[in-house]
RNA sequence: GGGAACGUCGUCUAGCUUGGUAUGAUACUAGUCUGGGGGACUAGUGGUCGCAGGUUCAAAUCCUGCCGUUCCCA
């Protein structure tokens, strides 16, 4: 009875949704903040952003981004300045309208996202080709007011993110910049999260207020809803001229400049417990696993526990030396077992038992969270221990680009199709282009297109609504 | 955008209908024994019942408002 109680008490496949919330409080990456809508993370969730932030600042930097930082208040004056894109964000804004007992005379945002700041800014330091290209990003936080229901990591009113803003002399520069960026995040995603992810483009109802087109990529979560996992804009100038970015070129003539802006955020983590987590908790992708290797010793008596102790130390050193994260459950008032148990809701990837039966052996026991194999391990080969964080890693990706595949479906006709997005998953369907249709089928059917992937561009066959002449094949599904 | 439920030690919860300052478990602390899948025993610590008003001699309990959380349906 009391066991129950200490783990996850609802299994993924009956209630995602409790599954999800027990799982992100239980192995400790975040809890509720006292403001609705708001979480805390806590250091084993920073841990997770920590190592995606490292890796996105690596590839940036090779690309020639750098951080900067800007502040959070934005004037209204400013967020204005684009017409669509106040618009879009203004019903989600958290307006500052007192400093101290003072009410301010134009009202400041806690900011939606940063371009009318950044821009402002960039149009007061590129005067000339030679400033450009201009490529900035910046790891801060959004705030956007939540009216629907809230969930850790996937809705809050204050999200972790990067936001990137780049600026180019010309069309082509940018766009490249767009697909550069975009690839990044999917191969970031794919090898560190080991999550697959679908890009190509967002249509022109759902592209981000403000750009000529949006660049995503998408990934189908087990519960058959979609998530989206980061987006690219292509601004071309729709910023730079209201912002008057501007630059004199190599002829002294003065142009407009061509923008891109892109993100992603601490979403991913809450993408990454949804794909790999179990009953029994979170699975990290050994990567991004702040603790790679736990090691649980088991001893009795005072003899037994100074031998254990001694090759637990030497294991760990071992390890430590290959540059493996180790870390040793020393706390003795708790048996083996609970700690076997906390160690899986937690999702460290590997756990090795080591007592006496294993000394005497000359062995340790080597288990497996992804898919609960024990194994035994020859002291001698403990290197093996690195290949096998490898291993695990892949592993992970094929068997979440497994259960995608099954969640993805190739549909032409339209009972069919609402049938299919009844139940849940990514449904594949050929589409004319006409926004009517795409709205129509969001009212009967509540799916949307997530994303028209790259691969299905201008493919011919009938709209699954209207039946005439299509000119993309998009993923539709109902999305987080 | 619409609907429903819930809020009592850290956590889960009894009590609420029929008002009388709160039950149990778990966790936590100390000690002894244990130790290979959520250990045992003993002794302790911890709440004033989401917040603010109201009714009453008396409110966790009844009333009003607010805040928060969760779930379901477009």
């Amino acid at each position: 009875m009391s066991k129950e109680k200490v783990g996850i008490t609802v299994s993924k496949k009956d209630d995602f949704s409790e599954w999800y919330t027990q799982v992100v409080l239980k192995a400790k990456l975040a809890d509720y903040a006292p403001v609705k809508g708001l979480i805390v993370l806590r250091p084993d969730g920073y841990s997770i952003w920590e190592s995606l932030k490292n890796t996105f600042d690596k590839k940036f930097s090779k690309n020639g981004i750098r951080n900067g930082f800007l502040p959070v208040l934005i004037p209204e004056s400013l967020l204005g300045k684009e017409q669509k894109h106040f618009a879009g964000f203004n019903p989600e804004v958290f307006w500052v309208t007192h400093s101290g007992e003072n009410e301010v005379g134009d009202r400041l945002a806690l900011r939606p996202t940063s371009e009318t700041l950044a821009y402002t800014l960039y149009s007061k330091w590129i005067k000339s080709w030679r400033d450009l290209p201009l490529k900035i990003n910046f790891w801060n936080t959004a705030l956007r007011a939540e009216i629907k229901a809230t969930k850790p990591f996937l809705r809050t009113s204050e999200f972790l993110w990067q936001e990137g803003h780049t600026v180019h002399a010309t069309e082509k520069e940018a766009k490249d910049e767009v697909i550069t960026i975009l690839d990044i995040y999917k191969n970031t995603v794919e090898e560190e999260l080991a999550i697959p992810v679908i890009t190509g483009k967002k249509s022109e109802k759902e592209k981000f207020v403000g750009a000529v087109y949006t660049t995503t990529m998408e990934s189908i979560m087990p519960d058959g809803k979609a998530l989206q996992m980061g987006t690219s804009h292509f601004l071309g100038q729709n910023f730079s001229k209201p912002f008057e970015v501007k630059f004199a070129d190599k002829d002294n003539v003065e142009h407009f400049a061509w923008q891109t802006s892109w993100g992603i955020s601490w979403r991913l983590i809450g993408a990454m417990i949804m794909v790999h987590g179990d009953d029994k908790g979170l699975v990290l992708p050994p990567k991004v696993a702040p603790i790679q290797v736990v090691i649980v010793p088991i001893y009795n008596q005072d003899e037994d526990k100074k031998r254990v102790w001694e090759k637990t130390e030497e294991i760990k050193n071992q390890l430590e030396s290959k540059s493996i994260r180790v870390h040793i459950d020393d706390r003795n008032e708790l048996s083996p077992g609970y700690k076997f148990n906390d160690w899986e809701m937690k999702g460290i990837p590997l756990r090795i038992e080591i007592g006496p039966k294993d000394i005497q052996k000359q062995k340790i026991v080597l288990a497996k969270r992804y898919n609960k194999e024990k194994i035994d391990l020859d002291f001698k080969e403990i290197e093996k221990i690195n290949s096998i964080l490898n291993e695990i890693q892949t592993k992970m990706l094929e068997i979440a680009r497994d259960q995608a595949k099954l969640n993805t479906f190739d549909i032409s006709n339209y009972s069919e199709f609402k049938e299919r997005i009844g139940k849940g998953g990514f449904v594949e369907a050929y589409w004319c282009g006409k926004q009517e249709c795409e709205d129509k089928i969001k009212e009967e059917t509540g799916a949307d297109i997530r994303v028209i992937s790259f691969e299905n561009e201008n493919k011919d066959g009938n709209c699954v609504y209207c039946n005439e002449t299509s000119i993309e094949v998009p993923i539709f599904a109902r999305g987080y």
